[in-house]
DNA sequence: ATGTTC
């Protein structure tokens, strides 16, 4: 993108002057380098999000933002409900509270090599995944109402996993606020078999070495050691999140023109926080939350499952669980005040920093786990939360690499069965029910994560904790 | 991201 019009007020964060009818300014945080290379969409993007009524403080980009449907993927704005602020359907993404959960294994990379093979498959085998993948799990209408509303908790009360997960699990794995009743039946319907499974896309469960440790203290407090092996899963809510995102789409474009908001593209389409549809969007959405952290809870347990046959009695306790596309309601101090925000995090990590009473105890200390995932085949990253992320951009990071090439492009450039023979003389099993899936996800076609998360970490969004690299990928 | 174009 043009760098004209920007002023730099740090190495890794600039600002746009409001200007027109922005009603605060834009905020990029990125090296050059990353600024530079980013597409004038997300400027664009941005800018528009800076318009809409009830914003508070600046429209954010993070360093690996791209452009989305209306919000940029990678950005956070917050909008306060007292001053006529907005929720989108569009702001929170289509792919509801998509996010990214670690599990310790303990286990020496040695330990993996050996079975290496026959655990990709096992886990290919247990693992549901692709478009429109399907599980074992039914749900009756009073069971999905209450999986709507109990999350992780729920999931763990049906025998998936451990209670001891809950609090490893932002919201403690219960998302409150949920209204299973402002879901249509058509989302619940396409959610009915897809409890426990992967999808497709960006979507993936690794297994991963710590490869690299930037900062032992913490590192020691999550339980990361190098050389051990974590497992990673990457995946959202699938069905029922698109359905509600589609449908609220359509509502708050109504919606925006009925409340006179000015939308200078349609599809950042929105409603205010305090109309029905607003909260009924919100009730949706938090559904929608807990469906993706009760299919990560799930998967979880089948990872386990399949673990416990190479390895008896192992335990893989979780280090936690991020959500990367959501709307909460958070208190932030603005201008000297305490503020309650709704912040739309779109693509971006929460990061509370150290001391935040909603982080376990046993992490409160030194700061939220924040999981970066990077591209099929390439590295993942965990930092932690900073006290200052707070005052730069309300406690939000990056969230992965993001696309550098469009999916069609990359199905022009590469075969899924080479990238895959290219992956494998790398030593990074990938099994895959698609091979066009895994041509789309080429390495290649995404952007270098490293340099995001060292953007991220120069601006003082998070900071670097451990790099993960990939043993096995099950990509969807 | 997505019953990959209701």
């Amino acid at each position: 993108m043009d760098l004209k019009g920007f002023e730099r007020l740090g190495p890794c964060h600039w600002r746009l002057a409001p200007r027109g009818a922005m009603r605060v300014p834009v905020e990029i945080f990125a090296d050059e380098a990353l600024l530079q290379a980013m597409d004038d969409k997300v400027r664009e993007q941005a800018t528009n999000v800076a318009t809409l009524p009830g914003i508070v403080r600046a429209s954010y980009a993070m360093p690996d933002a791209h452009w989305g449907y209306g919000f940029p993927i990678g950005g956070v704005a917050a909008f306060d409900p007292d001053e006529g602020g907005v929720v989108s359907a569009g702001g929170v993404g289509f792919d509801v509270s998509c996010g990214v959960r670690c599990l310790l294994t303990g286990l020496p990379v040695e330990a993996i090599l050996e079975v290496h093979e026959p655990l990709a498959e096992a886990l290919f085998a247990a693992i549901p995944a692709g478009v429109g993948s399907t599980g074992q799990i039914r749900l009756s209408d009073s069971e999905m109402d209450a999986m709507l509303r109990g999350g992780a908790r729920w999931a763990v009360a049906q025998g998936y996993g451990e209670a001891a997960d809950l609090e490893r699990i932002e919201e403690h794995g219960c998302m409150a606020g949920a209204d299973p009743k402002a879901v249509s039946a058509q989302a619940k319907k396409r959610q009915r078999e897809e409890m426990g499974t992967l999808g497709s896309g960006n979507h993936y469960l690794e297994v991963q070495r710590v490869a690299e440790i930037y900062d032992e203290a913490t590192a020691a407090v999550f339980g990361l050691v190098r050389d051990q092996v974590v497992v990673s899963i990457h995946c959202g809510s699938r069905g029922l999140g698109h359905q509600i995102g589609t449908e609220y789409f359509k509502e708050m474009a109504l919606a925006a023109k009925i409340y006179g908001i000015v939308l200078p593209d349609r599809e950042l389409a929105c409603a205010p926080i305090t109309s029905p549809v607003g909260q009924r969007y919100l009730g949706a959405m938090r559904a929608a939350i807990n469906c993706a952290l009760a299919n990560r809870q799930i998967l979880t347990h089948l990872t386990r499952k399949v673990f416990a046959e190479f390895f008896t009695g192992l335990s893989l306790p979780l280090l936690y669980d991020v959500s990367h596309n959501t709307c909460k309601v958070e208190t932030h101090e603005v201008d000297g005040r305490k503020r309650t925000l709704y912040v739309h995090r779109k693509g971006a990590t929460r990061a509370f920093g150290p001391g935040h009473p909603e982080l376990p105890e046993a992490l409160r200390a030194v700061g939220q786990p924040v999981l970066i995932g990077g591209s099929m085949g390439t590295a993942s990253y965990v930092l932690v939360g900073t006290r200052e992320s707070e005052a730069l951009a309300f406690s939000s990071a990056c969230h992965g690499a993001g696309r550098a090439m469009s999916r069609q492009q990359a199905l022009k450039r590469w075969q899924g069965r080479e990238v895959v023979e290219s992956l494998a003389r790398r030593g990074v099993i990938v099994r895959s029910p698609s091979f066009r899936g895994v041509a789309e996800e080429a390495p290649e076609a995404y952007k270098d994560v490293s340099a995001v998360v060292d953007a991220a970490d120069r601006a003082g969004l998070a900071r670097k904790v451990a790099k993960l690299v990939p043993l096995v990928c099950i990509k969807g």
